[in-house]
DNA sequence: ATAACAGTTGAGCAACTGTTCAACTATAGG
DNA sequence: CCTATAGTTGAACAGTTGCTCAACTGTTAT
């Protein structure tokens, strides 16, 4: 009996490639983990205010000023940023100043930056 | 007189801060870019193909069973990919082979893995 | 010509996402 | 106490997205 849950079991597969693949390849959860970081960056709002704050730490108000967005908005994304732990915050009497969380999104950010420079010829 | 089109005039802004930021920002035309390049590896299906294909050539089939995917889904993901200039065909007889445009996809796409999984303490 | 298969495509739909809006908390100053 | 400001939050709505389904193209073999 053939498996059920298999889908596209009529064509014609290249076994090897397939098994190399599989042999090589990231476990599916490393792989949502990956896509779960990306998608935080997969975003204009959110890109534009990591960017900001690479350069060093900004309020809130700040960012929406930057942006031109309103404070709620800002909000709303520097909250999935926080929970993805890609920024952090601390507070200072009223306001409530972000940073970036740690060095590797910017290195990531920068390296995405330069290759998609060089691959467009920008700089 | 003041920019109607602002939003957020009426908090206490650190103008330096924001001068700072500014000056050192990436213009907003490259910060798209980079999202949209983002976007495309933010899925689990198109980060899982991405992971396949990195270890070599594959046909939509084998991709399909790789996955687990019905070839309609998985086409419908390599046609946003090869949009993207991510991926890149070569058609042989009735099947069509994807493999990764370039390196430098390959390049973040390892760097990310190996970042998070630090970060995550997991090897 | 006909059939079979690899792959593509467009419409449709359910699920998700980002912003707005209004209400809310919390801190500072009077 | 009250008021003003910085920021957060949840609901709601519009826009987007990913998969399914059915129909389609193009190639190979009979």
């Amino acid at each position: 009996m053939e498996n059920k849950t298999d889908i596209c079991d009529l064509c014609i597969i290249h076994k090897e490639n397939i098994k190399r693949a599989k042999k090589l390849s990231l476990d599916d959860d490393k792989l949502m983990l990956i896509a779960d970081f990306y998608k935080a960056l997969s975003d204009s709002t959110r890109i534009r205010i990591i960017n900001a704050l690479s350069v060093g730490e900004l309020c809130v108000c700040d960012i929406a000023k930057l942006l031109n967005m309103t404070k709620s908005a800002v909000s709303h994304q520097l909250r999935y940023l926080r929970e993805m732990d890609i920024v952090k915050n601390r507070k200072e009497g009223k306001e409530v100043f972000y940073v970036l969380s740690d060095e590797h999104v910017k290195t990531i950010f920068t390296l995405t930056a330069i290759h998609l420079g060089e691959c467009h010829n920008e700089n």
